[in-house]
Parts: C-alpha cells; sequence; structure tokens
DNA sequence: CGTCATATTGACTTTAGTCAATAGAAGTGG
DNA sequence: CCACTTCTATTGACTAAAGTCAATATGACG
C-alpha cells in the first residue's frame, strides 16, 4: 500500500526491515481523484499528509491578477503536501493532472514516527530538502534562462525523476501537460511555449506526439538545457 | 550562542526548558565572514550546518551562461544550510552580504537530537518548510509578476522579517544590496531594477538612502506587490 | 454533429535586456 | 591625504525576448 513510500524513502537510506514494516503499518485512507480535481486546497489546515501513488498531480497557486503559477509536478513516490505536518494553513494547492490515486496519513502518525524512528524522520527531512532542492532549480530557470533552456530543462528533469519511478518507456515518458499549463509551469505565455517547442523539435531535441515526449538524445538535450549533473545526482538515487 | 536559534525555534514552537538546553548546550564553532566571502561553497559536502547569527547571507548559484540567481536572502537567526544534514553536495553556494558571523553545529549532533527530542526534529523540519514555502513564494513572484511588483514584493517580505528579528527601525532597514545584486535576486537585469525602483520611489512607496529602505506606508506597498497575507502569517510568529 | 480544449500562425505591442556613457562614492596603495 | 581603481547609480538609445490579440485548425468527447 504505502510501498511506494518505502521505496521514495530508500534512495535516500537502506531501510532496515523494522523501519520498512513502520512504514507499511502507516494507517492510511486511500482516495481517488479526477483530472483537474484539487488534492490539498489552498487555505486549509491538512491533519493528514497526501502521499501521491498513481497519477501525476501539480503545486499550483492562482494570483490576483488572474494568472497561475505552477510550482512542481509530481509523479508517484512524492510526498505532495509533507511540508503541511509543520507549516500550516496551505499557502497554495495541488490538483491532479491526470486521474491520481493518493494515500493520506495522519500527522499524529508522522509525529509517532518521529519519535519512534529517528533515521526515519531523517529520511523524511531528506524529501522535504529534496523538493527544495528542486524549487531552487525552477527558480534559477525562472530567473536566468530563456523560454528554450527552461523548457529543454523542465524536459531533462522529468526524463530522470520518470526513469527513476520506472515511468520512463525507452526514452519517452507521457506528459499529461497542455501547452497552457507548460507556461503557467515555466512562468510563459501559452503562444510562447507553443513557439519554443517548436524550435526544441526542429533542433531535434525533442518528439512529441499527443502527450508522450520522446527524448531521442538526452545528453544533447541536457546540454542545450544547461541541466546540471550535480542537480540529477540529487534527485536520482545516489549509485545511479 | 547558540540562543539565536532558540528563537527562531520558538516561533514554531514553546520549548521545554530540557529542549531548550539541548540547543543551548549544541557545540558549535563560531566563525567570521568578511563581505562576499563564501560561507558555504557548492559542491562540497559540509559536516557541520551553518547558523547565522549575525550579519546577511545570500544563497545563490552562478550558470554557465554567465549569469547568477540568488535564491535567498537569510538573516539572523535563519539555519543556513540545515538541507546539508540530509542532501549532498551542496548544490549552489552561500555568501556573506555584510560582514558576517555564523555557527556551525556538527551533523552528527543534530543526528543526535533527532533521536532524542522528536519536538525538536519538528521544529527543524518546520524550518526546512519554511526555507521551501519562501522559495516558492519566489517562484511566483519570478514567474508571474512584472519587475515592480517583483521588487515591492521582496522589499515587503524584508520588512516582515526584520520586523520579526528586530532588525526593523521604525519604518526601514538596513538592504546591503546594490542593484545589479538585486537584479540577480529578482532575475531581472540592473538597468531594469535601477528604472522599477524609481518607479517604486515617484509613486511613494520606498525610499532609499544608501543602504537603507524605508516604507512609509505598508499597506500600500503590500497592496502594490500583490503581498498576500497568508504568506505573511507563514514567514511570521503564530500570533503576531 | 456540435462544443470545447488545444495547437498553431501572423501581426503587433510591451517588457525587459544590452550597450555605452556619465557621475558620484567608496576603497586602496603609496 | 592624494591619485587611482572599482563599484554603484543613472540615463539614453536601441534590440530582443516574450506577451497579447485574433484567427484558424485540429481533435477529443458527449
Amino acid at each position: 500500500m504505502v510501498e511506494t513510500l518505502v521505496r521514495k524513502l530508500s534512495r535516500y537510506v537502506e531501510l532496515s526491515r523494522e523501519e520498512e514494516e513502520t512504514i507499511r503499518s502507516l494507517p492510511s485512507h486511500v482516495q481517488d481523484y479526477g483530472k483537474g480535481e484539487n488534492l490539498v486546497r489552498e487555505g486549509t489546515s491538512p491533519t493528514e499528509s497526501a502521499l501521491l501513488m498513481a497519477g501525476m498531480a501539480f503545486r499550483y497557486r492562482d494570483l490576483a491578477n488572474g494568472t497561475r503559477q505552477i510550482m512542481a509536478l509530481h509523479i508517484p513516490g512524492d510526498f505532495v503536501d509533507l511540508h503541511s505536518f509543520v507549516l500550516q494553513p496551505m499557502d497554495h494547492s495541488v490538483a491532479a493532472l491526470v486521474p491520481a490515486r493518493v494515500a493520506r496519513v495522519p500527522h499524529e502518525r508522522l509525529a509517532w514516527v518521529l519519535g519512534r524512528h529517528p533515521r526515519l524522520a531523517r529520511a523524511l527531512m531528506w524529501d522535504l530538502a529534496l523538493d527544495a532542492a528542486t524549487y531552487r532549480e525552477w527558480m534559477v530557470g525562472l530567473g536566468r534562462r530563456d523560454a528554450y533552456e527552461r523548457i529543454a530543462h523542465l524536459l531533462c528533469e522529468l526524463y530522470y525523476r520518470m526513469r527513476m519511478v520506472g515511468l520512463l518507456r525507452g526514452q519517452s515518458f507521457e506528459l499529461p501537460l497542455s501547452q497552457p499549463e507548460l507556461g503557467d509551469a515555466m512562468g510563459l505565455s501559452a503562444v510562447h511555449v507553443n513557439r519554443s517547442l517548436q524550435a526544441l523539435r526542429s533542433d531535434g531535441l525533442v518528439v512529441t506526439e499527443k502527450l508522450r515526449v520522446t527524448i531521442p538524445d538526452i545528453k544533447k538535450l541536457s546540454a542545450a538545457a544547461g541541466f546540471d549533473p550535480a542537480y540529477l545526482r540529487l534527485i536520482s538515487k545516489p549509485g545511479d
């Protein structure tokens, strides 16, 4: 059930049998969501944290001026609002990008784990820190990369994250983001996303068919994106 | 000594005498840095985490294309690289903005605290999550706010953070950032920062003299910035 | 079959960046 | 304390990246 959490945290530390058991025995409410539904809503103060088991989700904030900023994309294994355990109320929402399944773990149970299993506490800190590292990388893109590099960089990131959780098929993966949504994630207009994607395609770096993206040569794309191998090490398994 | 950490964590939970004592008895190397010196360097794997006791610091990354992105500003009480406890190597550097004093706590000691004091473990998670919330807010600015709002928003944020640690004097505080540095933080060119600042000044929202900024009317500035009261609650003390 | 979201294109506007030059302030070595 | 860099702020003129508006096309879906 929460097996996906075991796998995620195992990327950080080798878990003992007891620790694995602790995670497996976490009570959790499993819940399904349709595309576009909110898993967590801005302004609320959850008493449980949601672990994404299947599907994809995105973290976003709607602004007063009518725009939206998507701040993260989440794939199975991600603890979508672990921070709500310590920081409330939610300053943003999280919604399903495609039909998604979520397991919710009560905060009080997390607190219990913290007291009982320091190594798991540390693994949860790692998970928080990993999200933060991804935010930083996105900040760099939003602040200092042009549209072309920015999109290329996102595709590199997703390529490796998808591979990590076994969702890469050959050189391609599902990317259920429309161009307007891509724009909201990258701080661009939909039109400009369209044009930048065309440039990437005509440079042979990316092939798209519907919602599937193929990266013929990840090395080339990484070079074009200024994708940092150090960042790759962070988001990947240590020995990978 | 590490009194400043006690104060910071107290914003999250009421600490017991024993917990306070635990923090106070943390061994720490105190070290001073001159303006511009790196407190932590990209690519290294620190064995201690640095707590900023005095001065200011900024978190940044130099890109291959010659640009730089500043990802955070830190003021006394901030644990500048707590994440290096769980995530290594450093994917960015942290440098002193002005002469700064730092206290370093060995990671092994943090691990010890984690095992012994679950509530402190939780407080450290809060600190990580708070940094992440600030990253998210900056992402929103970089992606969806124009130069004028973006700078206004930063000034609002600093206004309240400075107040929090007692560094606000009347309506003004020290902002030891040059315009080029401001640009690196906000994803703008120095020239454009200059012009946006002029606009803020001529609108009467901001007064600058050397490195000191005065905010005559924080309400007005907040409105201009689209500064979210919810964000304020996060970065402020609960009952404030 | 009609509707709605998405993708694409062209024409035009706006924001922000670049390049250069000027000027003042700060810091440094002698 | 002076001469000299060097950093910083400011301005003008020009360029470039990205946004806006509008139209068309395409495709999924009920």
